[in-house]
DNA sequence: AACGGAAATTAATAAAGGTAAATGGAGGCA
DNA sequence: TGCCTCCATTTACCTTTATTAATTTCCGTT
């Protein structure tokens, strides 16, 4: 299934309906305030499982849009069910899946309560690229980056203006560069300290991280 | 089992041991960075449930202490796993738990990233009163809420001075009172409009909400 | 190549929230 | 009773971030 850049998968209300499993493009969890606060609670890359068991919950509580045009495949809860009947390592994949994306979110609660504003950048930064790599989409020291420093504001907490000369300041000391969409590294060690990154949260070291056809 | 207010029930980088059904006291979930700053990612009072899966994971991404002294039930991973394989409601409550303790943590990620500290503050003890109120912890507007403002300045991200301030604002304004560890809430009406609170995040509508002993 | 809209950048000003240090207050305990 | 410790409160001052609005750049389309 696709739909275009700017486009809503899901909105806050709605019922959920399937399990989506991204194949391209970007897209975000989103939750947002009458008066228009938008706060970006995640990403999802080609890879990421959109919300394994929601369909026990009557209604969305957030709402889930595409930063770029974005494909997905969409899985009947039924014949995920029986997916994971017959498929246990598929199960717990998935299971795996769903209990990092919820320590993504505590992290991210972290990132948001305690770390300065370019302390938090960093940390997203150094977050999102490694997920990118797991999954095969960095070259070396850098990446497609395709989203807008709106986008970037909304997932911070900060506002465009702000987060713009955060990025400045994050040029000018060398750290990384973004342009055209695209994120360049330039002292990633660096970059990993001042965010204090420790990756023991996205628990890479697991079985469950290397799913293919066979399950 | 018991612990004393203060200590840690586990810690970041434990491998993580059993599921805690909290009976007694107030307990938090939370992170630190290395230069000592602390975020609670998230409150647990009598009837919450830690982390059912988690012993999929190989170590602790967060740590979680308690508030007051405590008291709860551990169940090990097996005992767990064989309770839910002989009643699905329970297992299908404990699941409904999961998927709303993880929907909470979106509405914090809002909560932190875009509320004013008031605002938030605001959300935080609509929040905590509601759920008091449904495990019949609340008497008419007021509650016991045995919490230091140390704490709720670690939930809510902003310093204990500037928390300090922002309660007394709520008093001056006739919102609310906190003293002596109870909190009346003499205007929930207003307290819930300046929070923009919505309580669908807490889905209070379904079934798994009521688990008696007989599943 | 010119046009139009979205995104990025800049600047001035204001508000929110942090820091540090000191004081007050209540309960626990020798 | 008096001391000690933790928690709550206050103040002055300072830093970070928001707000508003103008300007420029980028990029896809005609």
């Amino acid at each position: 299934m696709r739909v275009k850049a700017r486009d809503d998968l899901i909105r806050e209300g709605d019922r959920p309906d399937v399990v989506r499993l991204m194949v391209g493009g970007w897209a975000c969890r989103f939750k947002d305030l009458p008066d228009g606060r938008r706060q970006i609670i995640g990403f999802f890359i080609p890879g990421d499982f959109c919300d394994l068991n929601i369909y026990i919950l009557q209604q969305m509580d957030h709402s889930i849009g595409a930063l770029t045009d974005v494909s997905y495949l969409a899985l009947q809860p039924d014949a995920l069910a029986l997916l994971m009947e017959r498929r246990p390592r598929v199960a717990r994949a998935l299971l795996w899946h769903e209990l990092v994306s919820s320590a993504i979110q505590r992290e991210w609660l972290l990132n948001l309560g305690q770390r300065t504003s370019f302390e938090r950048l960093a940390h997203l930064f150094v977050e999102m690229f490694t997920r990118l790599r797991v999954v095969g989409m960095t070259q070396g020291n850098t990446c497609r980056f395709p989203i807008t420093q709106s986008d970037l504001a909304d997932a911070t907490g900060i506002t465009a203006v702000h987060l713009n000369r955060t990025l400045q300041d994050m040029r000018r000391d060398g750290l990384l560069e973004l342009r055209a969409k695209r994120l360049t590294i330039h002292d990633m060690d660096r970059l990993r300290r001042v965010a204090m990154f420790n990756d023991n949260y996205l628990h890479l070291d697991h079985e469950g991280r290397h799913l293919d056809a066979n399950g």
